[in-house]
DNA sequence: TAACCGTTTTGCAAAAATGCACATGGCAGG
DNA sequence: CCTGCCATGTGCATTTTTGCAAAACGGTTA
């Protein structure tokens, strides 16, 4: 039996389908139909049933999925053990993180891990909160939590405080007593929700987003106020905070991966590099005034 | 990482050499050597050091040997659990047993298994009693023992009684004072060696031979008498018995193999066709007077 | 029902792995 | 010291595997 079809089969069994399969092992998919296909004559048993909707793992399947899995957890240690003894790390590692975070503050942390490793293909996917890790979907997620899922592992990077802005005019209007006061409705996140309901009882908006990116667009049209990460609101000039960020509003920053993957060299880098970049930006994160315009807050 | 590379430095770290790793696999050495170098490589770590005398594995080579070795553990319980579910059963599994008994009275079962299960490539190896089944250099041995290593399991498939045989002219000769008692000196293996010095105290021997099919030809020649299985000694008319057979002369005749095999359909058919032939040569084994000269034994 | 989408399969050319033959190098025995 | 043997490494031809493009299939939607 050749060895190697395990490892395709399992990320056919991920995956759901042969093209995402093939799109994650690199190679083409009509490579995985065929290996697919050998090995179930090989087997003399079929793996998958071609169903009226996708497909289902035959009974010998989801056998060869365990054991695949098994296998996979058993090189990676072995990979792990060996990896520690070598200088220069190779190998892919797939980070997943919330699009407004990797597109703006994360990126530059992820430019400079994969500069210290060009031995590292770092692939970044941006995913709307909801990765199976445990399907190996990605090899580490970055999430913004309390209450991180018990069956990964991680490090908690900082506190994220989020505050209510909006532009700078529009606060000052409304201070002043020249404008209502508005708020936008933030559907991006179960949290911002629940903050914003709290917050702004009323509950009527005229404006709706889904989505951080547009909160910050919105909020920079003078559309109203609005819940905002602090790492965002404060390094946007045009922005200013309405309402100070309060306990209540914060939330962790964590890193997650899968427990298999702790003894990875490449892993436990990221990680420590991360730990590292983020430290040095925490007042950003935690919500400490920016020191672009401290008068409001010394005067 | 290829998971095949796995499978194939786990037959080098068996074998203990590329060349018969290639052997085994089915594969030109050639390709053994690339693929271990490229592993190596792609690890960043030395796997087998290349010694003045052989070879040793490294540490990380002695990791990815238990490694595989539990992979292949996966793998074969795998294809154990969905052999049970297809009609015909493929695959190779090699056999080893002592030459004397493999090349008479077992080639017969082994061919009709052949010819039972011809999508099974059954190879048959005579060993010289010590097979390390552990490292997989046969699937199943079948040993003339009392006690099976505790380590394997099997079943004893009959008993194997010995006596002291003779040439019919020579045994007739001795019995009536015409010729010397003279024995042959037996050494084939540690048993009939004992016996041997056992029943001839004076222990003095013109003629030693190490192996049975030497001591069949030797008591053919008349040379003496000596241990020999019944199975042998009964089925040539060239020979009679000397004494008669002893329960202390008694062998477990056992067919082993490895705890992780016991789920392999191929495994426990062979088992189950042994069982059966054996089961209906019971008497040939055990030493119960052959049909063929009954009259000694009734007169 | 037809057209479209995504997935899988198939045919053919390119790429990669393998086998083969030979070269090399260490070790044991004459 | 040489010679033969065994194990490993290398260059080239062949086979096998893979990638690519296009076709077939199945299901959904207009």
């Amino acid at each position: 039996m050749q060895w190697d079809d395990a490892r395709i089969f399992l990320a056919v069994a991920r995956e759901g389908s042969f093209s995402s399969a093939a799109k994650r092992l690199g190679v083409q998919h009509s490579t995985v139909s065929r290996r697919i296909r050998a090995l179930e004559n090989k087997l003399a048993a079929p793996l998958v049933e071609r169903k009226a909707s996708g497909y289902v793992l035959t009974e010998a399947g989801e056998e060869l999925k365990q054991s695949a899995c098994r296998i996979e957890n058993e090189l990676l240690s072995f990979e792990g053990a060996v990896g520690g003894q070598t200088d220069e790390v190779a190998g892919e590692l797939r980070v997943t993180a919330i699009a407004n975070m990797a597109s703006s503050v994360l990126m530059p942390y992820f430019a400079r891990f994969s500069a210290a490793h060009p031995k590292i293909e770092l692939s970044v996917q941006v995913t709307n909160n909801s990765v199976r890790l445990s399907e190996r979907e990605a090899d580490i997620a970055i999430r913004q939590t309390n209450k991180p899922q018990d069956t990964l592992i991680g490090t908690r990077l900082t506190t994220i405080a989020s505050a209510v802005y909006g532009s700078r005019d529009y606060c000052a209007a409304v201070k002043s007593g020249q404008a209502a006061e508005k708020w936008i409705g933030v559907d991006c996140c179960e949290n911002h929700r629940n903050w914003t309901r709290q917050a702004w009882p009323q509950a009527e908006h005229e404006f709706y987003v889904d989505e951080t990116s547009l909160t910050l667009a919105a909020l920079k049209e003078g559309l109203g106020v609005g819940f905002l990460p602090c790492f965002l609101g404060d390094s946007d000039p045009g922005l200013a905070r309405f309402h100070e960020p309060e306990k209540q509003h914060e939330l962790g920053l964590w890193l997650l991966y899968h427990r298999d993957l702790r003894n990875i060299k490449r892993v436990a880098l990221f990680r420590e590099h991360m730990q590292r970049e983020i430290k040095q930006a925490a007042a950003l994160f935690e919500g400490a005034m920016p020191i672009s315009h401290p008068a409001g807050q010394l005067a």
